[in-house]
DNA sequence: ATTAAATTCGCCTTTGTCGAATAAATGGTA
DNA sequence: TACCATTTATTCGACAAAGGCGAATTTAAT
């Protein structure tokens, strides 16, 4: 099987790197997650799927330059690729579409 | 890791079921699946995906009266239970939160 | 050298996927 | 009416991809 399809995680991921605008790197994504998700992750966790995410080329890195706070590794900040966007756009209509062909009587009770 | 979160194509084959009504097996899932998501799938992954939603309550299943046509196995009919119902609508709310926080500058290149 | 901030590694569970096997209902036929 | 071939459908067994975690590692500041 080759990567292809959008997991529901990396949905999430994407989304929210495309909120950070300009600082996008894990601790911050995963605090995101947790506030606007309700759902807890670890930071490897977040780091696998951002990863899994740039190969897939939906991601691209760059890193920041050294900050001046206490200490520590350079941060790795992500951006959405086109192909982000794209698969993102794509995979929203058709939710859309699915849920247009609801009705309400369609869903039974228990 | 206990069952818990609604995967990408369980959220897809939940959306379907709802929108069949009274219909819901597994060949014309399937069909669904192929010409609303545009997306093949085998009839083994399909029933793979709706027997583990039914154990993590998302869905309930009854066996239909035979039918008059050729032949063939009685059809296990699914509905969307409550629970079914509420994830799904979970699932939809949260995305539209994640919608919101993106403004149109928040995607790069490439 | 120590400490802090961050990412990477190795390993395991759940979800997605398929081909092949199995089951049940119908129609024909001896 | 008993059986068999055919049709329609579900179940089984195995494996790949995605989700997940704890511990190890790397890098920068003090």
């Amino acid at each position: 099987m080759k990567r292809q399809n959008l997991g529901e995680l990396e949905e999430i991921i994407l989304l929210i790197v495309a909120s950070l605008y300009d600082n996008a790197y894990g601790v911050l994504i995963k605090n995101e997650i947790e506030q606007q998700c309700n759902r807890k992750v670890t930071i490897s966790t977040v780091h696998n799927v951002l990863q899994r995410l740039q190969e897939k080329g939906f991601l691209q890195s760059r890193h920041s330059e050294p900050t001046k706070e206490r200490g520590g590794k350079r941060k790795l900040l992500f951006t959405v690729t086109m192909e982000g966007k794209q698969v993102l756009e794509q995979s929203r209509s058709m939710r859309e579409r699915l849920w247009n062909n609801i009705t309400n009587v369609a869903f039974g009770q228990s």
